[in-house]
DNA sequence: CATTTCACCTGGTGGC
DNA sequence: TGCCACCAGGTGAAAT
């Protein structure tokens, strides 16, 4: 399932192969769950814009677009005085959900079953949009009517260890819940806050404001550790998760308790132990985490 | 208000 | 072999 890491590696590879390319035009499905803008509108704004960068926001990925018309391009340049590069005027947002994808394809590349969004690029590629579970979602802003996008939470890999510990100060819910939650920490999902968890030597049912600052310190550090080496090796594969090029990621080989319930443990040979919390499976070690 | 539960989805798995 | 119940989980709304 796509998160940080996964997302991460999806834009950077979007980013490598489609920035600077115009959208000639766009197809939608027109299954309305995956739609956060209707999708006829969304296909409508997106014709004609250039794709001036690719990036990740919590579990977002954000492509920022250009002005449609040269008009309107100039217009917005000469007000940025001495800006050499276009501004952006207007944004689309695709979340993942778990099994959504976005290929960067030949036009001839087969298309896969489930896919909701097809953009036509200039230099003859395609950019896919592909979600089996639907989950995902798409939207469209335009900027001079809309803010642009900001994630609920604050960025794992950029929050200092005050804010980090401020974060969990006098919460009730267990440690696991806490680093799910969006409007706290974007972008951690199942496999990251198991895998965390289990490097920080911390039990995932403890109450998030009985940790120690010394916990929490060790918890921020081994979230960056993991989700830096995870960003590394591509993200974790499983479920059908793939980068942009359609290739696995390698981290899932690293998972040292996600979905190893029963495998004795890389530590200390305790059986991994399997219990369910904030309505997940959720995986650790009973004799390494404390 | 904080926290928990549930519905949304489909493909893969395991039991019979 | 075929069928089916069941499970996976990110998110937001509803329930507690």
């Amino acid at each position: 399932m796509p998160e940080l890491p996964e997302v991460e590696t999806i834009a950077r590879g979007v980013d490598a192969r489609v920035k600077g390319q115009r959208i000639l035009d766009a197809w939608f499905s027109s299954l309305p769950q995956t739609f956060k803008t209707p999708p006829r509108r969304q296909a409508k704004a997106l014709a004609g814009r250039e794709i001036l960068a690719v990036r990740r926001m919590g579990k977002h990925i954000v492509c920022d677009l250009g002005p449609k018309s040269p008009e309107e391009r100039d217009r917005v340049i000469s007000r940025s005085a001495g800006a050499k590069a276009t501004l952006p005027d207007a944004q689309w947002i695709v979340h993942l959900g778990m099994t959504g994808s976005l290929l960067a394809t030949t036009p001839k590349a087969p298309v896969a079953p489930h896919t909701h969004a097809r953009l036509r690029l200039t230099s003859g590629m395609e950019l896919r949009f592909v979600d089996p579970r639907r989950f995902g979602r798409l939207e469209f802003r335009a900027l001079d009517r809309s803010p642009a996008f900001e994630p609920k939470g604050a960025e794992p890999l950029k929050i200092s260890p005050a804010a980090f510990v401020q974060l969990f100060r006098g919460r009730q819910l267990s440690i696991k819940a806490a680093l799910l939650n969006q409007w706290l920490l974007s972008g951690i999902g199942n496999i990251y806050a198991d895998e965390s968890l289990f490097r920080a030597g911390i039990r995932p049912d403890r109450r998030a404001g009985q940790l120690t600052r010394a916990e929490l310190g060790r918890l921020r550090e081994a979230l960056r550790q993991v989700l830096r080496q995870a960003i590394r090796l591509g993200g974790s594969s499983v479920s059908d998760y793939v980068d942009a090029n359609g290739d696995d990621g390698f981290f899932q080989f690293e998972h040292r308790v996600y979905q190893r319930t029963g495998q004795p443990c890389v530590s200390c040979s305790t059986p991994i132990r399997r219990i369910e919390l904030a309505g997940r499976g959720t995986h650790y070690c009973p004799r390494c985490q404390k």
